[in-house]
DNA sequence: CGCCTTTGACCAGCGC
DNA sequence: GCGCTGGTCAAAGGCG
């Protein structure tokens, strides 16, 4: 899990990395997340001249590389599959997709007083529900693509509402809807760009782009080039959260890193990511570091 | 008219 | 088996 904050005014963007089936180990993790930002303490690693971290390579590169190598986790995975809770159908039959969904959800946290994440599909609500511990409810949208099988969740943290939560599960087997599109293209001019883009609307809304369709990925193939901060505004702080989580503080990113079976790996400087795959793990000793009266 | 949101009902998984 | 909970469906209504 990585959390990014790339623009102290946007907020905090939170990618969770294959939690937890069950709900309450999510929480359970941004629960961690919220001891940290309070305690604000445990910056467990600071690469001040650092490239920027790209979010959005992060997530598709480097995340999905890094994903892809855990893929043998997440197949053992699928005796828990988190979409194994569907309703039945008519006949008591179990529609199941052909093709399994992409099941990696992606928690992605901001702080914004809009709950609204344009990040460049178009959403369908089909649900709004009121969950155990969280007075906000929790609304459910659908990809409006013909076929897509992406869902996401969207609800704000019990513990700050100004903190918005929203789960994207499955990936986008179609591009950017086009007049979509072209606001990721200005997107791409902000400061962050690449991975997760995450900008302040007008309307005061966030935009951000995820990982968790295709698109991104092709898009940044096609880009060829690995986005990057201007490098004055680099600097970092990442702290190591438990369950998996990394805090990023806003200014800069110098480094990408994701959790491991218990591990942290750093899945890239810059430089080791511009060069190639170099992973450097550091054991993650998140009992330490989370309190367990949780 | 098409698309979207709202909202109550329904269903399945899980714990007791 | 029962109740709780999360997730989904689908009808109804609103909006541009």
């Amino acid at each position: 899990m990585i959390i990014l904050n790339p623009n102290p005014a946007v907020g905090l963007l939170l990618v969770l990395l294959r939690p937890s089936k069950k709900t309450g180990e999510r929480e359970a993790c941004l629960s961690c997340q919220e001891d940290k930002f309070n305690t604000n303490a445990q910056t467990s690693n600071t690469e001040p001249n650092g490239a920027p971290l790209s979010p959005r390579q992060a997530d598709d590169d480097g995340l999905e590389g890094t994903v892809s190598q855990l893929h043998s986790a997440n197949d053992q995975m699928d005796g828990d599959d988190p979409f194994a809770k569907r309703r039945k159908m008519d006949g008591g039959m179990d529609i199941v997709p052909v093709v399994k969904p992409i099941r990696e959800p992606r928690v992605v946290q901001t702080v914004s007083e809009v709950d609204i994440l344009d990040d460049g599909y178009r959403w369908r609500k089909y649900g709004q529900k009121v969950v155990r511990g969280n007075p906000n409810p929790r609304s459910y949208y659908k990809c409006t693509n013909a076929g897509c099988p992406v869902r996401k969740h969207v609800e704000r943290a019990s513990h700050d509402a100004k903190a918005v939560i929203t789960t994207y599960e499955g990936k986008h087997n179609h591009d950017v809807p086009t007049a979509r599109t072209n606001s990721h293209e200005m997107a791409g001019s902000a400061p962050l760009t690449g991975g997760s883009r995450v900008r302040a609307e007008e309307n005061g809304s966030i935009s951000l782009d995820l990982g968790v369709g295709i698109g991104y990925g092709m898009e940044n193939r096609r880009n060829g080039q690995l986005h990057t901060l201007p490098a004055e505004t680099v600097h970092s702080q990442v702290q190591v959260s438990c369950s998996g989580m990394m805090v990023v503080q806003p200014a800069a990113v110098a480094a990408c890193y994701s959790i491991v079976n218990g591990s942290v790996s750093r899945f890239g400087t810059i430089e080791n990511r511009v060069q190639g795959t170099c992973f450097e793990t550091l054991l993650l000793q998140s009992s330490a570091q989370c309190p367990q009266n949780y």
